[in-house]
DNA sequence: TCGTGATCATTC
DNA sequence: GAATGATCACGA
């Protein structure tokens, strides 16, 4: 089957979700010529990607949406057989210096989040990647309760990479999102604010939704 | 090196 | 079992 063209509408790219609703990620892949590899080990981003190609996704590898036409980021979603997120979702990198005068509604994570496709896919371990399941997929924008969180968040973890206290976040700060390295590996290294005020050099570090925010979302969305 | 797609694997 | 910190692949 071609490469599918960007969806114009997003009535058109609901339509295109439901297509494959239900059917399993081997099923997918088959229909696109991928390869389904017995594991996500050395794949992580596959089945993400699988997704984006089947639905002619456009962003590329950009730090824009997913359709860039229609403002859309699509998320894939890693749920058990109850329902319930087996991960933490990535939004974006965490920018790490020239954040003074930045506000909430310019940040790159409040545009990712603004207008989201989620796509749950039966992922429990125990399932090899052929034989995943999608699931409904369903657009969502944070009501102003958990925007009000995102929010919060946000401004408590660019306020403390702001006075230099980078090296002091782990992954408990945050009731909804949280800050994570992003990174190849441990010895890769971007500049940041050091504790002088000084540039140090620090791990890249990303936005990640807890799975308390995401399972809440879907909560939400299919009464569990 | 950065940004995209995330999951792995060890620790708690 | 959940969560944090580490890691894998790819394109520009």
């Amino acid at each position: 089957m071609a490469r599918p063209t960007p969806p114009t509408t997003a009535t058109e790219l609901m339509q295109r979700v439901d297509a494959i609703a239900g059917l399993t990620l081997g099923e997918v892949a088959a229909q696109y010529q991928f390869t389904t590899p017995q594991n996500l080990l050395r794949d992580k981003g596959w089945i993400g990607q699988l997704i984006e190609y089947a639905l002619g996704a456009d962003g590329g590898s950009k730090p824009e949406p997913d359709f860039s036409h229609l403002s859309i980021e699509l998320k894939t979603l890693p749920i058990s057989y109850s329902g319930k997120p087996l991960e933490t979702t990535y939004v974006s990198v965490t920018p790490l210096k020239n954040l003074q005068n930045t506000v909430w509604e310019e940040s790159v994570i409040y545009k990712k989040l603004r207008h989201v496709l989620w796509l749950p896919i039966l992922s429990e371990r125990d399932l090899a990647p052929v034989d995943r399941i999608v699931g409904s997929g369903f657009l969502w924008q944070p009501n102003p309760n958990q925007m009000a969180r995102l929010k919060q968040d946000w401004e408590e973890l660019t306020e403390m990479i702001c006075l230099g206290k980078i090296e002091q976040i782990n992954g408990r700060f945050g009731q909804v999102v949280q800050l994570r390295p992003k990174a190849a590996n441990s010895k890769a290294l971007t500049e940041a604010i050091g504790p002088n005020g000084h540039l140090i050099q620090t791990l890249p570090r990303g936005y990640y939704l807890k799975t308390h925010f995401t399972g809440e979302i879907l909560a939400q969305q299919f009464g569990l």
